[in-house]
DNA sequence: TAAAAATACTCCATAGGTATTTTAT
DNA sequence: ATAAAATACCTATGGAGTATTTTTA
């Protein structure tokens, strides 16, 4: 049995007319018989008692006239299901981003995206190692900062933002419009413990502008490394944006020349890309565009 | 989407990997690849995603395989009612008989029958009409007098049985070994009304005989006839049969020569015969020979 | 006689096959 | 190098058509 045939058979059952089922059918008479007759032989028994120029549904047809409705009906949900998740107002969107480093970023893209697909279940997960995650499938999407290349990967960059040096606003730089690589030198440093990925960027940078860093205090959360640069413990260097939420008691100096990183989203080239994956995607260049 | 593509969608879930489940199907890995393929452009997205060598579930693949589970299930089961049906251990079967006429016969014929299928609902219909009841698909099988004969009905003839004379143990005659149409003549006749089937057999019988009844009472029911003609009133002709319920009471007396009835199975040429009413009539037979 | 379904046949779309290529481990 | 899936291409079953016959009301 196809689902065709029980389509077929469905239509002859409303009608109980050969000839005008097939029509509404959009197809032919002898076809519709065909198809019946095809129908029957498979079950091994009639489904229309053809009496004279009437035609009677038997026992069997009326069982699976009862029962094809109900198939019927379970192939049209799962259709729809399947049309509702293209349109994506359903399904799973698993992103992974580098730990904590966009948490400030994060929440209004998140209610961003709820509100357009309020039934897609979002899963952020923290982890240093992006492009290892998306490549094992474990997520969807990766963000992360760029310069990762793998033949397997699509890699979209879509934020280039520099870094600036954190101090308190009693601080002797304080009132500077920027600070030169020399003159950070010699500051007691407040960053990420080496092996991270913000703090290879910055020992990177130091390289090429030919300086090293005195380090004063190594810990692995932003929030810990503004705070104490707020309580005057030392300084810290950060993306800019990322100080925005410390305003009121950290100033911001631009470093010139400047490190910078670039963000990049990254996913498998062989993986479809959902609605949702695409939507989370657009929603998160405009909110750093 | 058609069932075949869903039963191989269903097993490649459980193997998650073509070749294996084109194996299991029975099909070859390229045309298990073409009917997925053929899947997923219609319903608009990928079911799987061919991750390298590794082949991993969507989250529309998750859908169509649960719900595509259900209507796989719905399928069997409609299948297995309809050979349950077939093997007719369900189902329905309408009979018609003549009124009163078979009431002494069925109850044995329907308990036997009710063992063989308990779960067939019978339906036993009393009308005069039964030709017209099964040419009119009301019933599935008629039993009535043999005679009727139409372009579009089988008929079996199953049964002949002669009718004899009944009489109280108190009548002249209730010693005798037989009567005469001629003894009968002049007898107090009881019998059904005049257009009754069993009236009309016999009066074509009298009239062959050339003899003509003395009426003294008409009335419907063979329970009454036998009542009254125990209690003297009037004397009856009734199937020989039909007044074994009535020995102990009644003499049933031979008639020679006999009116004979000889009782027809009906239905219609073109009407599919159950296997139950293929064992109704099998039992019928049975009981009466 | 007219209407309805079955039958006879023809056609072609597509399920299914084999051989091969591509891709990833 | 190997395993897996995709691709290319061919075959043939059967779904669908037209024309016709059969049947019955």
């Amino acid at each position: 049995m196809e689902l065709r045939q029980l389509h077929y058979f469905l239509t002859l059952c409303e009608h109980l007319h050969f000839s005008r089922a097939a029509e509404a059918l959009g197809i032919s008479q002898p076809t519709l018989s065909q198809q019946i007759k095809v129908l029957e032989d498979e079950i091994g028994m009639p489904l229309f008692d053809r009496i004279g120029k009437r035609t009677m549904k038997t026992a069997a047809g009326d069982i699976l006239e009862k029962q094809g409705k109900a198939i019927q009906q379970a192939v049209a949900n799962v259709q729809a299901e399947l049309k509702d998740l293209q349109q994506e107002h359903r399904g799973h969107l698993r992103v992974a981003v580098l730990p904590s480093d966009l948490d400030y970023r994060l929440p209004p893209i998140l209610t961003h995206f709820y509100e357009s697909f309020p039934h897609v279940s979002l899963a952020i997960i923290s982890s240093v190692h992006i492009v290892q995650r998306v490549l094992a499938n474990e997520v969807d999407i990766g963000v992360a900062l760029a310069g990762e290349v793998c033949e397997q990967l699509c890699v979209e960059q879509f934020y280039e933002e520099s870094y600036a040096l954190f101090v308190p606003p009693t601080h002797e730089l304080a009132s500077a419009s920027f600070v030169t690589p020399t003159q950070i030198a010699t500051l007691p440093m407040m960053l990420y413990p080496t092996g991270y990925v913000g703090r290879q960027l910055l020992e990177r940078w130091a390289q090429a502008q030919g300086i090293q860093f005195t380090m004063l205090l190594e810990t692995g959360t932003v929030t810990s490394l503004f705070e104490l640069a707020r309580r005057g413990v030392g300084v810290t260097i950060q993306p800019l944006r990322l100080g925005t939420h410390f305003q009121d008691h950290l100033i911001a100096l631009p470093i010139h020349p400047s490190p910078t990183r670039t963000l990049a989203i990254y996913y498998r080239k062989d993986k479809y890309l959902s609605q949702a994956a695409q939507k989370f995607i657009e929603i998160l260049l405009t909110h750093f565009n």
